[in-house]
DNA sequence: AGCTAAGTCAACA
DNA sequence: TGTTGACTTAGCT
């Protein structure tokens, strides 16, 4: 009579027995997730209509339950096929919310969607929250002033979120919001993982992401390995599948994380190499890395109330700004790199008092034969104008006990315009601006959090 | 060809 | 604001 009484509803339930309700973004596949298991989630997770049902969530539940619920039907094989589907509790040690990594939205075409999920977008918000929840609307402002795609007036996406929030088994809602509408939403215990992902929707592991001094990205292109650099690894490197990179140990990453000049250079030397190939003509310029001269300044880079002891990264995302739009500013050096090396210490001694790059970029020193510089030396100043539209920029400060506390910018939204300033007297330039950003006012807004930054 | 994650539209409470 | 279903799409195996 189970078999008979079974409703509809159970059978239907198989596919949504995934927990995770898949986050991958579209067109992305997981690979080499750490975190994947064959464990079983309760089915009982898989659709109770009741927010009792759902409070009752917690740990997965031993798979004999799953078979008694799938009973009616094909009995054994049916549970243990959602066996390899679900997805498990991960413990996780999670940051504070305001120490979590930063979600940039740097796409250069904002009305091309994040390569996000929903759920990804929700989960993102709620982990970045003080006490990680949120009410729906609040999910819908973090989302649409995060991302410049989503916009407040239009419904589409919200039907989504709800929908989404409804449907996906480590949303649950919590307590009641004071506001009257609606309750906090959060993540279920043990599923805080899933909502981790980088852009191409893999699983970050946030140890390392909050270890990464720089998040410089081409760890691998930098190690000394490349030093030696035979002309059969041309090919393996940059955009190529990463499925290779895998051979450095993680010890040996860690080391490396940091880029070094001479990485960097490297890094330099190659793509002029690339550029010369492709070109034909060897006229490319030799571009180095920056040397910056460094100085306290506290005035306009008050540190981060300090916290203590561990070596988190403590990020401030600016507000949404504009480069500066004036036509054909003239730069020193154009030079393209994914590595967001721009305004960070180069220096191989990162010890020092509280430090940022000599307020801004007047002091930075272009051009001329001296390999300390980013010397677009030997290539001939242009112009150029940037391109328009809003970005965000991070700006890291170390939270580290000693004194190494800096503070740089990680331009990585920038790639799309660099140019260094002009040092010569092209008085109608200003010195504030480096990469077409007006460092000074965006600093500044960032130390004055008044503004309101809707969209 | 079937399966699954994910997105969209929409009824309805 | 929240739940649910029908339907679609895309990628994978
Ligand atoms: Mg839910």
């Amino acid at each position: 009579m189970n078999n008979l009484t079974t409703p509809p509803k159970s059978v239907k339930r198989t596919k949504y027995n995934d927990v995770s309700g898949r986050l991958t973004p579209p067109g992305q596949r997981i690979k080499g997730s750490k975190i994947t298991s064959t464990k079983l989630l309760s089915p009982d997770l898989s659709s109770p209509p009741t927010t009792a049902s759902s409070k009752s969530l917690q740990k997965p539940q031993p798979a004999s339950k799953a078979s008694s619920m799938s009973k009616g039907e094909s009995k054994g094989t049916v549970s243990l096929k959602r066996n390899k589907k679900l997805k498990v509790p991960q413990e996780v040690v999670l940051p504070p919310p305001e120490q979590m990594p930063p979600v940039i939205d740097d796409s250069v075409d904002f009305t091309k969607k994040p390569p996000y999920s929903y759920a990804t977008l929700i989960g993102m918000a709620i982990l970045r929250a003080p006490g990680r929840k949120l009410t729906l609307a609040q999910i819908y402002h973090w989302i649409s002033s995060t991302f410049r795609y989503y916009k407040k007036s239009e419904v589409g996406w919200q039907n989504s979120i709800r929908h989404n929030l409804s449907l996906n088994k480590a949303f649950i809602k919590t307590e009641r919001a004071k506001d009257g509408k609606g309750s906090f939403w959060q993540i279920q215990n043990g599923f805080e993982y899933m909502f981790l992902r980088t852009k191409d929707g893999k699983i970050i592991d946030l140890e390392v992401v909050l270890h990464e001094p720089y998040q410089a990205k081409p760890l691998e292109s930098i190690t000394d390995r490349d030093s030696e650099d035979s002309e059969s690894e041309e090919e393996e490197d940059e955009e190529e599948e990463e499925e290779e990179v895998d051979e450095i140990p993680d010890e040996e990453k860690r080391k490396h994380v940091t880029p070094t000049r001479q990485g960097l250079n490297r890094i330099a030397s190659r793509k002029r190499r690339r550029s010369t190939e492709a070109s034909g003509n060897n006229n490319t310029p030799q571009l180095f890395t920056p040397l910056i001269n460094w100085i306290p300044n506290t005035e306009n880079f008050p540190l981060p109330s300090a916290n203590t002891g561990s070596s988190n990264i403590i990020t401030q995302l600016s507000p949404p700004f504009q480069r500066n739009q004036t036509p054909n500013q003239s730069f020193n050096s154009s030079f393209s790199c994914n590595s967001n090396f721009d305004l960070s210490p180069i220096k191989s001694s990162v010890t020092g008092p509280l430090l940022e790059p000599k307020t801004p970029i007047a002091t930075i020193r272009v051009s001329g034969n001296n390999n300390n510089f980013l010397t677009a030396a030997k290539q001939s100043t242009g112009t150029a104008t940037p391109k328009s539209g809003l970005v965000r920029t991070p700006f890291k400060t170390p939270n580290s006990a000693n004194i190494m506390k800096k503070i740089w910018n990680s331009p990585s939204c920038l790639e799309d315009f660099y140019s260094s300033p002009s040092n010569k007297s092209n008085s109608s330039k200003s010195n504030n601006y480096y990469y077409g950003i007006d460092m000074v006012s965006l600093l500044k807004s960032m130390n004055n959090p008044d503004e309101e930054l809707e969209r």
